[in-house]
DNA sequence: GCTTGAACCTCTAGCTGCTAGAGGATGTAT
DNA sequence: ATACATCCTCTAGCAGCTAGAGGTTCAAGC
């Protein structure tokens, strides 16, 4: 049986998200000692290491609630999870994409400042000005 | 003199983002109708433009008032925007870097899938067991 | 001048995915 | 018996918006 604390350094997630991850339904409920402590067994080990180890790979709280789900039930199709997966390349995919063309236009502001004054700072006047860009980059957040 | 409609249309930010932008602080408070409405100038869509072109670069909010503030002092050494600029250059390679290696893993699961039951799942399987990933990716929000 | 209705106003609450702190109870080692 | 690390619940906060309720104002058409 394992403490909260323990299961937190076991997994890399701390404590107070592991709570949340109950509060929100994506661990169980676990055991409680008489003085109302949670104790934890392997089981819910596993499936906070999964947890954390579908958050390293980007995927959403809702999406590794599905990827739960599939995963506890053996004989279902995994064609779900197959699709959750390549939704999820995708969007990494998206984001990359974006990050090249933002990458591309910082790079340029960088290179072009010349280190006067900022009346003259082409940093900010790339900024002040769209037009100047060389690629598009509609999207925030990428 | 532009209603904040207008204003919002002609940057392309929500009107609520807006108000908001002015109740951090970011925009100036513009001037009223004797009704109570806002009306912009000129300068204000400058400066909302700015504010936009800095995000979709993916500035954050407080990089962005100090780019701002620099932008508001034209004799002032632009070494510090550059920094910011910079600063944010390298948070794109590393967010880049990080999202390839996801990538990575990511298509291998996909790859791998047979298509059969849950319980075969190579998708499954790999987010089961972290030691089957090829590359580490420790951290998370890439 | 009057009516209509789109656009405006403020205020509050919600989103994701946590994180931090207050204020107090429990567990374990000595 | 005592110390003190760890646990508990609860509330509030972070970024950066977004949505909705409930009410007011503006501008155009008649």
């Amino acid at each position: 049986m394992l403490t909260i604390g323990t299961l937190s350094k076991k997994t890399g997630t701390k404590v107070q998200t592991i709570r949340y991850y109950e509060q929100i339904g994506l661990m169980p409920e676990p055991g409680r000692t008489e003085g109302g402590q949670r104790r934890y067994d392997n089981a819910q080990l596993d499936r906070l290491s999964f947890i954390r180890h579908s958050r390293q790979l980007g995927f959403s709280l809702d999406a590794i609630r599905e990827l739960l789900d599939l995963s506890d039930h053996p004989n279902r199709s995994c064609h779900e999870a197959d699709a959750i997966a390549r939704r999820q390349l995708k969007q990494v995919d998206q984001r990359m994409a974006r990050l090249k063309a933002l990458r591309t236009e910082l790079k340029r502001m960088v290179h072009e400042c010349s280190g006067g004054r900022t009346g003259d700072c082409k940093v900010l006047e790339v900024l002040r000005d769209h037009s100047e860009c060389l690629t598009e980059h509609e999207e925030i957040g990428a």
